[in-house]
DNA sequence: TTCAAAGTGGACTGTGCAGTCCAAAATGCC
DNA sequence: GGCATTTTGGACTGCACAGTCCACTTTGAA
């Protein structure tokens, strides 16, 4: 298991690549490792060669891949929330992101169906919001050094996590729109302080 | 098919009864025909003599009843938000209710999994929401006439989602009690008008 | 009481799919 | 160039589990 050559570096990517796209479309439940297999033009005895425990291994490391991803995705905004303009340029981005992806939701899938059952993708999956929050928690004390940074971070991170659920059970954009809208013009008005 | 004696519904009802509970504590993945057999005290061919479809069939009857449950769990308030007590009182049963079942939350299982498969659970999924959010916004126009009522509703509802997502993902209680208490603040201080 | 329909028990089947195995080919280090 | 290690191909195994089948029992209406 030690020691990767590149090209088995870049085979092991090709596969946590193709098998989150395929993941994203279909849901974890409706993707087999046959089809991970045909749609990234490997075999079986690689798959278990890269991940020998197999399917779980291989699902942490796509969960992984894809939490990389989200917080990836709203940069450099979310790292850098020090202005209102900057604030509303990451709720466009956000949005924009989700009214793309529409039901695909690369979180929804994983949290959902695996979150509880394995301990590890929890981690991942927990680990991940805890660095999201720190970033809108920084950004809220840049713009509002009176108020509750970690109360209104997490009900920022909240109202994401509900028009995102929201956007996959009904295909309706708009309980991620408003409810992101309205938290962060309510912490423009003046937020509650500490 | 239609000609259900007593005995018969009473089987079917348990049959339901038993495959949600199963369902919620383990997730629609993990429960097989064969748990549920066991759990209900049925045979095979009962199963598929009520639901004649298979497991497909079953897991509407399980949505539907889950659906229900969620609205019959909310009242008497929430068909009665005519006062800011009553507002919290409502609020104090959702949250008392999330924090009593933690993360064995039946709308994210059913939702996440076979929302998107199945248009006739996704229809009843739907239509769910759609009303909880007509009770929410009827009560929006009892205590607040100026604001925009759908558009608070919205949000309110979003942000119920948000908080039972995050808490089966992170199983922290806080994202649903700040978010839904926040929310609610907001529309008390004075709501976005129309 | 009778008998048709509803309800029940549980063995059996078929298949989809995760995981195994072994042998061959490519790669990299000396 | 030569040998160990990594990478790859794909056939094979075993099982979990949805769905089938048929024989038997109970129910209830006339």
């Amino acid at each position: 298991m030690r020691a990767l050559t590149p090209k088995g570096a870049a085979t092991r990517q090709r596969i946590v690549e193709g098998a989150a796209k395929l993941i994203r479309d279909h849901g974890p439940a409706n993707v087999g490792l046959d089809d991970i297999r045909a749609a990234t033009a490997t075999s079986k005895s690689q798959l278990f060669h890269y991940f020998p425990d197999g399917k779980a291994d291989m699902l942490l490391a796509v969960a992984a891949h894809e939490a990389e991803l989200v917080l990836e995705e709203q940069q450099p905004y979310l790292s850098d929330l020090t202005s209102w303009a900057q604030w509303e340029a990451w709720r466009d981005r956000v949005i924009a992101r989700y009214a793309a992806q529409r039901r695909r939701c690369p979180l929804s899938a994983l949290t959902a169906q695996l979150g509880l059952a394995d301990p590890a993708v929890e981690k991942i999956i927990t680990g991940m919001y805890t660095r999201w929050q720190r970033y809108v928690a920084d950004g809220v004390r840049a713009v509002r050094p009176d108020a509750d940074a970690e109360r209104v971070a997490t009900q920022l991170i909240g109202a994401i996590a509900g028009g995102a659920t929201m956007l996959v059970a009904t295909d309706d954009i708009r309980y991620l729109e408003i409810g992101l809208t309205e938290a962060i013009e309510n912490l423009r008005r003046g937020a509650p302080g500490p």
